[in-house]
Order: structure tokens, then C-alpha cells, then sequence
RNA sequence: GGCGGCGUGGCCGAGUGGUUCAGGCAAGGGCCUGCAAAGCCCUCUACAACGGUUCGAACCCGUUCGCCGCCUCCA
């Protein structure tokens, strides 16, 4: 079984599914309000593994993932752009997903928008206040932290310690109680976006769309809470406070990836404003590039993406590209079983990419080395980039058009009659002309240079 | 300030007490090849520093230095 460290504990233990065999999983999606940048390509990339791993391995394996698709910044960007707040949603929603397609991420099972889920957070607000754990600020309805045992575990701090680091003027807000207390429902200005509410028109706050829609589509005691290191505090640690006060038995276990950073070793963000668009990214390369890059960090640890760390990746992908090639004739054959053993011993062992992969590199040496061993071991091999790890292998010849094909066969021909001359100015036509050029058993194979 | 994490060779990055080596990319040399490409073989550059424990430490303990994250919107 997977073993994973558990942000709530600050321990490595293995998954504990609540229904044996199945696994549910939520993770904090994207606010729609513009393009994703790199972090959203690791965060999606890294979890999107773990799901395929976990599938592969027989779990029946339920993936939420949300889109917060109406928020402050949405609404910035609808006012400035003259559009709505629905324009805007819809419009990075869609570029989202685009991008996702070129990482090979898989779809979510369920995709819950906020928008949607308005009337039951509505419900869920009421019954905080009801029960005293929210109370009605000056713009807003606010959740009180301290009425909530053990808030701060997330953050692996009490409340005290919070509080100190908070900021100080947070404390003047409209009528918060404490710092640490966030809305739940944020009363609408003229021309806002707003749905009704026993408080007023308004639209919900960010902290509670999670906890209603994963309680919805996953039920109480749903086994895994994912998300970027940064969202732990306080967005997990909020969307958990509220589930307890609400008496629901909420994620058993979190888990959250370490950040992207920039060269100088800062993270990403928003604010900092050192943030790589992904889609830019995702057209100049091989999303298959950025995907190595990230299963050869280890999750937890920040990553730095720069040119030279992307291009080595592209040459640990035509690695295997090259191996699949090769393999591709040998007929279908049973995965190599201690193969597989030793990649799932990595995998399991806190979810270590790096070393799982490092295991698939050692198969296609052996695959090599010992060509007795070679189908199982390139089965093997398929089987963990593509099922595991979502890496599609490029082993097939690719399409050439007639052109090309014409060369081919003239400089095949050229070489059948020795006449090297002629052959190796075909030869760096092709290469002109964007092929790797590779004279095979069966003569010359071409295909296009990444 | 509080809490947490990290520092491995040219780059990325595993490894938690002991042997032959993580792995990938890059560099140099060789084999193969008509020449290449791919592949294979060999080589090179390590464990932040200082102490300690131990027969033995990159790995355990302590100290120091440096970097980062969270405590504020954020994947």
C-alpha cells in the first residue's frame, strides 16, 4: 500500500481507504481567473500520478477536483474587462483544461463548481451560525476559529502562535472577532455578482466551496485531501474547522506538494508576481518535458523550472522514446515481475518518483544487456510510464508525408549502390528539414526532431 | 518572532550506518557505423562547515552557516 506523509501527523503511514479497495480523493482545483502558470502544472501533474498510480495498482479510485469559479479576482477581471463574471470563468476554465489535455492530465471524476454549490453552502453557513461557530460581521458572515478545538493542526501550530503572527490590522476588518477568523459569506457591493441569503445578497467565501462539495460527492471521511503546500494554511485548515463544527467527520488524511520555484529559490505566486505561464510553456515544449520534470523531483520538495532543467528531462523522455522504438517489434510479453516489484516498492515508499523512475531507467539497461529479458522488461517499462506514471511512449514510426518518404527510399537506394556522397546530401536535406535521421537494419528511419 | 523544511558531484535528483554502482542530463575517451545517429563500455566532478557517538556516518546526535516555506490572496 502507498504510503504517504500526512500533513495533519507530520508522519509517513500508509493509506488507510475507509471502503477497502476504493479510494477517494479531492484536490483543490483552479480559481478560473487566469492562465495557470507552472505551479498549477506541477500540483495537477504530481496528483494526476498518484490517481494513475493508484488505479493501476486495482483501486477503484474516485478524483474530485473543483473549479472556484466566482471570487474576488474573477470579478476584478470581469469589471476591468467589461465582461462577466461568467465570460471570465469560462473562458480560463476552458484554457485549463486545454493545457491539462497537453500534460496528459486526466480529467477529474467530478469537476463541482461554486457556482453551483451556492445553495448548499448557504445551508452550511446557517447552520454554523445556528450552532454559534459563525457570527455576522460588518460585510459578511465570519467563522469563529477559536469556537473550534484544534484549530491549527494543518499548520501544526495552536492558536496562539497563529494569532502572534497574524496581522495586526486584519483585527480592525469589519467586526472579525479574531485575525485568524475568515467570511464565509461575503455581503455583495452594488454590481457584484450575488446569490440570496437569510444575511443578505452576497456570494459565498473561497474556504467553504470544498467542504460542501467534497462531503457531497465523496461522504464524510473521505480518505485524501490534496492540495499545494501554501493552501494547508489556512485554507485546508479552515475548510477542516468548519467540517468539524458542522460535527462531519471530514478528509482522513492530506497530503500537499512542495512549491515551484523561481531561480532564485522563491516560490511562485501570484503576488510576488514571478510566475511562468503554463500554457506558454506547454506550446514551446514537450508537455511530456515538464511531466519528467516533475516526477523527478520528489513531491514534497520545491522544484525549480528553468530552460536547461526542461531540456534535460526532454532527454530522459527520448531516452525512453528511443528504448520504445526499439522494443516496439518484440512481440506483447507478462511485465517483468520484479521489475514491477521494484518500481512499486519506490512508489509506495512516500510516493518516490524519482526513484521509481530511476528503476525504469535500470530496465531499459538491463533490457539491453540481457536480451532474453527484453520483452518483459520493455512490457514493464510501458506499462509503469504509461499506466503510472501518464508518460505516453513515442514507439511507433511516425506519419511522414510523400516528400519524405520519396527521400527516404532514394537515400536507401543511394546506400544500396554505395554512393555515400549522394546519401549523406539526402541525408542533411532531411535534416533541414526537421528529422533525426537513423540508418536501421531495415534501412533509413526517420522522425521529427522534438 | 513562532512553527516547519532543506543544503549530495557541471546541472537535476535518490539514498538514512558498512559492500560494485542510485538514476537522468551534460562532458571526455573508446566500441559499433561507409560517415553519422542510436546503443554499449570506460572516465570525471559528491555528500554545507565544525565537533561528537561508533570498529565504521552522506546517513545518528550537537553546534554553526546558508537558503526556503507557512503564519496574508496563492497550487
Amino acid at each position: 500500500m502507498l504510503s504517504l506523509l500526512d500533513t495533519a501527523t507530520g508522519k509517513v503511514a500508509p493509506l488507510d481507504p475507509r471502503d477497502q479497495g476504493r479510494i477517494s480523493v479531492y484536490l483543490c482545483g483552479p480559481t478560473v481567473s487566469g492562465s495557470p502558470h507552472l505551479g498549477h502544472g506541477r500540483v495537477t501533474v504530481i496528483w494526476d500520478t498518484l490517481r494513475r498510480y493508484l488505479t493501476w495498482s486495482g483501486f477503484d479510485v474516485r478524483f474530485v477536483s473543483n473549479v472556484t469559479d466566482i471570487e474576488d479576482k474573477i470579478i476584478a477581471r470581469a469589471t476591468e474587462e467589461g465582461s462577466s463574471t461568467s465570460e471570465v470563468a469560462a473562458r480560463y476554465e476552458a484554457l485549463w483544461w486545454e493545457t491539462m489535455a497537453a500534460l496528459n492530465v486526466a480529467r477529474p471524476d467530478a469537476e463541482p463548481h461554486a457556482t453551483a454549490y451556492v445553495d448548499e453552502m448557504v445551508k452550511l453557513v446557517a447552520d454554523l451560525v445556528s450552532t454559534g461557530h459563525a457570527y455576522r460581521g460588518g460585510d459578511g458572515v465570519y467563522f469563529s476559529t477559536e469556537s473550534v478545538p484544534g484549530y491549527g493542526l494543518l499548520a501544526r501550530q495552536d492558536v496562539g502562535t497563529l494569532r502572534v503572527g497574524a496581522r495586526v490590522e486584519a483585527e480592525r476588518e469589519a467586526g472579525k472577532r479574531s485575525p485568524l477568523d475568515f467570511a464565509l459569506w461575503k455581503l455583495a457591493a452594488p454590481g457584484e455578482p450575488a446569490w440570496p441569503s437569510p444575511w443578505g445578497p452576497g456570494r459565498p467565501g473561497w474556504h467553504t466551496e470544498c467542504v460542501v462539495m467534497s462531503l457531497d460527492l465523496l461522504g464524510e471521511g473521505f480518505d485524501l485531501h490534496l492540495g499545494g503546500l501554501d493552501l494547508a494554511f489556512p485554507h485546508h485548515e479552515n475548510e477542516r474547522a468548519q467540517a468539524v463544527a458542522a460535527g462531519k467527520v471530514f478528509a482522513r488524511r492530506w497530503a500537499h506538494n512542495g512549491m515551484v520555484v523561481d531561480e532564485r529559490g522563491e516560490k511562485m505566486s501570484k503576488s510576488v508576481g514571478n510566475i511562468t505561464s503554463l500554457p506558454d510553456l506547454v506550446q514551446r515544449y514537450d508537455g511530456r518535458a515538464l511531466r519528467a520534470l516533475v516526477l523527478q523531483a520528489h513531491y514534497r520538495s520545491p522544484m525549480n523550472v528553468t530552460v536547461e532543467v526542461l531540456e534535460q528531462a526532454q532527454g530522459a523522455v527520448d531516452r525512453l522514446d528511443t528504448f520504445a522504438r526499439e522494443t516496439r517489434d518484440l512481440g506483447p510479453a507478462a511485465p517483468d515481475p520484479g521489475m514491477l516489484a521494484r518500481f512499486r516498492a519506490r512508489m509506495d515508499a512516500d510516493f518516490d518518483t524519482p526513484g521509481a523512475l530511476a528503476v525504469v531507467f535500470e530496465a531499459v539497461r538491463d533490457a539491453r544487456a540481457e536480451p532474453a529479458r527484453a520483452p518483459a522488461l520493455a512490457a514493464a517499462v510501458r506499462e509503469c510510464c504509461e499506466k503510472a506514471f501518464g508518460l505516453r511512449l513515442r514507439g511507433e514510426q511516425e506519419e511522414a508525408g510523400l516528400e519524405v518518404m520519396a527521400l527516404v527510399a532514394r537515400r536507401d537506394a543511394a546506400r544500396a549502390a554505395r554512393d555515400w556522397a549522394a546519401a549523406d546530401s539526402i541525408r542533411a536535406q532531411l535534416q533541414d528539414m526537421g528529422f533525426v535521421v537513423e540508418d536501421g537494419p531495415h534501412g533509413t528511419v526517420v522522425r521529427r526532431e522534438r
